[in-house]
DNA sequence: CTGAAAGCGCTAACAC
DNA sequence: GTGTTAGCGCTTTCAG
């Protein structure tokens, strides 16, 4: 069938051993050997078999994205598209093989992370979607395959974390509305036990201290980040306080925007005349959503990127495992209306 | 390092045969010196090394998702997400072995798609997002190795096609448009060279004409799929052919009709008071715009799903190479009104 | 600079 | 039922 490195050995006259030097560039060959093999191998439509390569080879160039829940999860975001994007980028720039692997809760329970690099012959992996209730959580922080984390602080020595600092952005996007002149502000909370959301309440609680502003609890409206109990959420807020309680919403998520926006015009609301709205993520749906929705873009793709690089440089050895923090950009567009105070 | 085969032979006292037996599910083996190895196989924490497992044996149980100019695309939409959650959905149910591989027009130009078989010593795979012009578009016809291509014909006796009927669901379209009492109607198009454009101008054609209707070349306005042009060409049109002109944008994609909707606000119109546009693909996104935007679904998760079942049944001989055509669904909702005739 | 030989971890005949 | 043996296609010493 296909040509191994024999028949292209056979071909040009010489050893396998020759053929894999002249292939794999290494230097101390002769440059017409070399020319000749190359010759053959493309004569016979030669490549070499990667099982093969990673199997006798100690290192290797392959790295993965490995995306937890992806399957399960029925978000509609383009976040796992565009960290694929960022990944892969990063992976054809610097001549790396990647692949990608999708696990959940229950595959995590039956195999390691190291094993799962053992299997597939690879040398480290950007791993996203970890719950903090997942396996892996625990596990990873002993592995000796280096890793990257997305936005999961895990620690241990070959674990590395690539995030936004979501403490400062969400105090930025919650001042923004303050300086707008909002002061009667309700939030739209993602799920109560979930890492993100305690660094966004963070962050919003830092901003309306320091504005004098507080939040009682009833100006909370609770979610597992799902659009549709942010409508059902908003729905019942007004209905229980009437219109003139709030002037904004501070939601913790894109989608929890759009889920908000969609009851207040419901209610027959207008957004922004009535309310303002914000979101937090900057997926591209807001940017065709009416309004377009004011927003703390993450810049996601540039997150798979630096996970990548970062992955890389540990493999290499020239990083160690580190937090790495990325900007964030707040993205304002048409969904607050400014106060006059 | 990672346990091996040998050292859980030695572990369990046995060779390293039975314990490929053990793992591997033959019959002919005792059930208490399976059990010995299994256990210690758990006690090692051994996973096989799956370079390993495809060097030594014929056949493999790895299918591919091939995606062609997944980095260079700057569409931005959830097609490549959805296909890959239901190419894996099925993947996961048969305890097959998926991964995915990008490639473009450069790459394809470097390697056929048997030698990326070879090399990664897939069964077949899935492709995605080839163009007329890409070198894979000529040389699958006559690949040994079985693949699905979707929404794209090739031929040849290994090749399968999933689809859906692009000429019927626009014709459809259209006639919703037509039935909603619509006579004067805009055509936003698509990449005037691309197939999936004849396919769709195609079935507004015989749609139009059924209902005695023509089209002429005014009201064609042509795009490369791209939002903003279909945004800058609504507003040429309106500019010049005054509000009058038509009634109804029909649009080949979604995004093209989110452009469109754009436009028309920009120039103080209402949507669908006093325009109404239908999109074409049924993206997510149509369901969060303002009006949501009447559509076609193609129901990608399901044509990955398919895809890779069919694709799953040519490898194993059980189906041979066919086109595959899904059903597609007209979503109403709320960006067309009806018009009293 | 190049060839020979060993071996990566596994499977698949073939014996017994 | 189970052990033994011979590779799968490649890389990597080690000689020369």
């Amino acid at each position: 069938m296909a040509a191994t490195i024999q028949d292209v050995a056979r071909a040009a006259g010489v050893s396998a051993g020759t053929v894999s030097r002249a292939m794999n560039n290494y230097p101390d060959i002769s440059a017409k050997t070399r020319e000749r093999i190359l010759e053959a191998a493309k004569e016979l439509q030669y490549s070499p078999n990667l099982m093969a390569k990673s199997l006798s080879s100690k290192h290797s160039r392959n790295i993965a994205l490995i995306l937890s829940g992806f399957l399960e999860d029925v978000m509609f975001n383009d976040f796992e598209t565009m960290l694929m994007k960022g990944c892969y980028q990063f992976a054809n720039e610097h001549d790396l093989d990647i692949s990608m692997y999708v696990i959940n809760t229950k595959t995590q329970a039956e195999k390691s992370y190291e094993q799962l690099c053992y299997e597939y012959n690879i040398a480290g992996a950007v791993i996203f979607g970890l719950k903090s209730t997942d396996p892996y959580f625990k596990s990873l922080a002993k592995t000796r395959k280096p890793c990257v984390t997305i936005d999961v602080e895990i620690g241990g020595k070959n674990v590395s974390n690539v995030t936004n600092d979501h403490v400062a952005a969400f105090e930025e996007l919650t001042q923004y509305l303050i300086d707008q002149g909002h002061r009667k502000i309700a939030l739209v909370c993602g799920r109560e036990n979930a890492t993100v959301t305690a660094h966004r309440m963070e962050g919003a609680m830092i901003s309306m201290k320091r504005n004098g502003l507080d939040l009682p609890k009833e100006l909370i409206i609770y979610t597992n980040f799902l659009k549709e109990e942010a409508s059902a959420g908003v729905a019942e807020f007004l209905k229980k306080y009437g219109r003139e309680r709030v002037t904004a919403f501070l939601c913790m998520s894109d989608m929890l925007a759009i889920g908000t926006i969609e009851a207040l015009k419901e209610a027959g609301a207008k957004v922004p005349d009535d309310y303002s709205v914000v979101g937090y993520d900057g997926i591209y749906v807001t940017e065709y959503t009416d309004p377009k929705i004011t927003t703390v873009d993450q810049n996601i793709k540039d997150k798979g990127y630096e996970a990548a690089h970062l992955l890389y440089d540990m493999i290499e050895g020239t990083r160690s495992a580190q937090n790495c923090i990325l900007p964030h950009r707040l993205e304002i567009r048409d969904s607050v209306k400014k106060l006059d105070v």
